[in-house]
DNA sequence: GATGAATGAGTCTTCATTCAT
DNA sequence: CATGAATGAAGACTCATTCAT
């Protein structure tokens, strides 16, 4: 642990002043998606200065590389949190936590598919910040195939797919399209995923 | 269907700028992106008077939904055209179909994207584009689960699922990150992909 | 008058395309106004061609000089057909099928009006519309004035002046601000105006 | 009242910045007319960047109701400040002023006659302007028609009249056709104007 | 006489970014 | 630290007019 100094005023405010910024980014690439975020719009929103906002980021697209980098923990973190015993219940939990977080994060979602196909640093970070969670999968299936539990296909691949399942159907049903998304949709959309999950993993035993 | 009388030379004359524009359009879309395309780059690589395009098109969306008609039927044509008699076959041929073409028009899947996700209307209309295709593989999956060859699942929803899986791994495999993309990074992943997909559907046996 | 020579069959075609061209254009003027009045909506409207206007006028400009030579007689004809007797009468009658001259073309008069301000060929071509009106009014008041009726002014400019007056008038209180434009309001107008005129010219007595 | 504090170097920057896009805007508009003046004029007059002209004004439409709300003060101000004991000599010397600011700022009422006749807000802008200066007269008429000193007739609507006349003779004999305008040319025309203008009032005696 | 395809000049407007204060 | 005035590049779209057919 650093030492905990007492930062200077200065040095507090300029915190504020920061955090102001970066709430007021991620509202405003929520709201509005990458590109018509504009630097004016969330300044306005910050109460602070059109200039203020090159003192603490580069430029937009290093705002919502930061904005990214706060919600990510939270976007990929709650979907792969609980790992239980019984494969099935383990794939639900980690299915609907992760589709709920898509729900609740629309604009989000949108803003980083947008970034990504916009700027390439954008789609280097979201790599970056999703391979972790692809990661995991991979080797749950790699430690399965070893222990003979699972037919084998290469796991990288496999995890890669899997995870595309998820994310896309997410997109397209809870995020494209207005849907009803909440309630009945979305535990239906929970139980079809599971299922095909479960499925395309352990669906042909061992042998494979 | 309408009489096909001969043209006249004007007629041809105006096919032919017509065609050319919508090629132009087609290639500057699928090198640069929908948002950084701009009209005078589409005219000049025509080589066309600017005003030209106008005569067309309505607009850019305009011309881009043009352009993705033209494309579309490829797109998701050659997916579904084989239905063959071995499930895991027919699949597989799907898949492989499915792929290829991803990696043949990558930078149209971007630019579709890209547009989807900035313009309602082209979101509207690949959600139409798709419609068919999602629902070609609903109709296969219902007809089986009525032969009692299937667990019982919403297959509309199972079906989204599935094109899911194939769309958004062939996106992030092919399309992003300049993957090597031919050759035997393809094939490795229609094994995967049509394992798993094989392995989804037909996995847990008829009674689910 | 000229030997009415049988007119070949084109020549009838070419008269009857003009005509139509001419009510089309009157009616997109009278629509639009001159300025957002496009060759392209007055060709669409009498169902020709693009190009066949310019085999009957010059540009946007000449078809207006024409429209408005056709409809300038009416404008200012009937505002000065009547001379009655009874002074006032007189003016009184004048005045009133002056204004509803104004309040029958209200899209003309604004259309009008813009031209008038674009281009100076119109301006010319109002000026002149215009004169033999105020010139015959100018020669009422000399004539009067001869006849020791009249105070002594100088007569055209009065003429412009007492003119003025019943455009103007006619222009803000019946083409702007979307007036009540008949019945009542319009005689209270006539009055007013009337009244104004009478005593303007008469109200002094022969001495001035 | 706001305080009056002293004005930062760079807010009176700003305030010059604004003083000369305002004078340029009103030079080239005067010179160009509504329509073809440009942003693009108006900035290189001013000596400024493109984009500095939509910091103080938010498009063409707004640049002109400022230039207007500031000269509009001068335009109907001067003529109607004196307002003296004799009848005769103040409708003179009103008119004379008012002429006179016609003759002044020809380019800004062909001007603004334009822009009334293509944008609506600047329709009603006018009407706006021009308001307190007929209501003014209506008010001097309504005053002596209850002092029994004037035949009764709509005060409004003849106050209407009047104005219009002197604004339409103003346009038409001195804005358009190039005319001498100065000299003795504008003290003829104060000199019918008044005539008729003070007959047309007092012409009936008090009876009507 | 009629057609209609092609032209291309002309303008507004937005916004990320800089830098003097 | 913070400000906010100034920059200037970039792009879509309209429409009067011409001319080969």
């Amino acid at each position: 642990m650093t030492v905990q100094r007492p930062l200077s005023k200065r040095q507090l405010q300029a915190a504020a002043t920061q955090e102001q910024l970066l709430n007021a980014a991620r509202d405003v690439f929520e709201a509005k998606g990458y590109l018509d975020a504009s630097v004016g719009a969330i300044t306005e929103l910050a109460d602070t200065a059109h200039g203020t906002f090159y003192l603490y980021f580069r430029n937009k697209e290093d705002a919502f590389a930061k904005v990214m980098a706060t919600v990510s923990a939270e976007l990929y973190r709650e979907a792969s949190s609980h790992w239980i015993e019984d494969p099935y219940e383990g794939i639900k939990v980690a299915t609907r936590g992760f589709l709920r977080v898509f729900a609740e994060h629309k604009g989000l979602w949108r803003c980083l598919l947008q970034g990504m196909l916009q700027e390439p640093t954008i789609e280097a970070m979201w790599l970056e910040l999703r391979r972790p969670f692809t990661e995991r999968i991979a080797r749950a299936l790699t430690r399965q195939q070893e222990a003979g539990l699972l037919r084998s296909f290469d796991a990288m691949l496999a995890a890669n797919a899997l995870a595309s399942m998820a994310e896309w159907f997410g997109f397209t049903h809870l995020v494209l399209g207005e849907p009803a998304s909440e309630g009945p949709s979305l535990d239906a959309a929970v139980d079809v995923l599971t299922d095909l999950w479960y499925h395309a993993v352990y669906g042909g035993g061992p042998t494979g």
